[in-house]
DNA sequence: AAAAAAAATAGGAAAAATCCTGTTTTTGCA
DNA sequence: TGCAAAAACAGGATTTTTCCTATTTTTTTT
């Protein structure tokens, strides 16, 4: 028996590369790649192009691998979804397992990992590695992310934050009180325990609130 | 003739499924490949593991591209480094090139690009993409780096500008008196433009002259 | 509808940041 | 060695930020 693969990943070379790779393995073969989830979901409306496994990569243009890996969950739920990222933070893993992939790949995982894990996905179907695995009982135990700490119009705050508007120009913006304003600033630096907002810029970046 | 190719990449997939794709190639067939420049440099101890052209990936953990390519350069000249990066942006690109690359492909060229990339190295010494030259003109012209038009106390300064210190405190950790901290500031702005300290802290992010 | 919880708003004070206009000290160099 | 430029430093005013505590308004729950 011979299974089906597509590889959606923005960058051509490493599809290409990673094609190459996959049909050098027993049991699958290449059926085509995309450059981004609109392209593959265009792909999916003939049915002959619906494969057993989708590599697929979380950061990409138009249409991201976690929207897309939403989607093909909800409409066809018999396609395994791999996730192959460079991102190995927690809150990336764990949005693209809520979505429904089967499995997350860090990019430098070996040849006879990938093998293993479309195999398994197959087999099991899902497949995760020691580190993913870790990642998954940690999230569970410990520490909250941001988005759940904080509050839908604290995060929108935030993102103001991160400009060279002053508290009064975002309370326009928000059409808020400079004071509530404040309100939100306090009770973020209480929960976050941060000191200044320059702290809240730092921390704004590195959890991804804000991309710059 | 066959020439040798060595990949050097952190992310190990992406190494072997170059691996693939370069030995498809006729000409040219991967000797080994390797994880950062450390182990490059280890290998190319043995004159035998020397090969005619070095795929470079840029970032890469323990030793990064751009040192390991200025040390090829200089004690390896016979060998070309194409590098190979998913950054865009102006300023890794110029870097890399100073350094002694003989070419810059984004990771989203095709395979035939990679081909041609590898067979122009090989023949004329250097190959260019029209994206790679596109910036390489503007470069000479319009703006400068953010590097050359501060200096050296200053980028020192950024970065703890970029934490939760009161300029008092980056004051007493860099041995100054905290007017001459605001005159750093002060000269900062000017230059770059910008109203306040959360200014400042999105451009050295953006800039990578602070790594969050 | 009343009670409880959450969100929005205020006043006021102290600290920090911003923005001027200068002066002193150090450094490079002819 | 002396001069000019750069670097370091200062006083003082204004604005913004930070940090209290407390009140009003809105929403949710019972």
């Amino acid at each position: 028996m011979n299974y089906s693969v597509v590889i959606v990943d923005d960058h051509q070379l490493l599809s290409q590369a990673l094609g190459s790779l996959v049909n050098e393995f027993e049991n699958f073969s290449v059926l085509y790649t995309c450059r981004n989830g609109t392209e593959l979901i265009e792909k999916f409306k003939a049915p002959k192009n619906i494969p057993d496994v989708v590599l697929m990569d979380v950061n990409m243009p138009i249409m991201n691998g976690i929207e897309t890996t939403q989607h093909l969950h909800q409409n066809f739920s018999q396609v395994h979804v791999l996730a192959l990222s460079i991102e190995e933070d927690e809150a990336t893993i764990l949005k693209m397992l809520r979505s429904g992939a089967k499995g997350y790949l860090l990019k430098d995982v070996r040849k006879g990992e990938l093998k293993q894990a479309l195999t398994e996905v197959i087999q099991k179907g899902y497949y995760h590695t020691n580190t993913v695995a870790k990642i998954l009982v940690d999230s569970l135990s410990e520490k909250q992310s941001p988005e759940t700490l904080l509050k839908e119009r604290e995060l929108e705050f935030i993102k103001h934050a991160c400009t060279e508007m002053t508290y009064k120009e975002i309370a326009d913006v928000m059409c808020l009180s400079p004071k509530t304003i404040e309100g939100y600033r306090n009770s973020i630096f209480e929960k976050l325990n941060l000191r200044n907002r320059t702290g809240l810029v730092i921390y704004a970046i590195k959890h991804k609130l804000f991309i710059p």
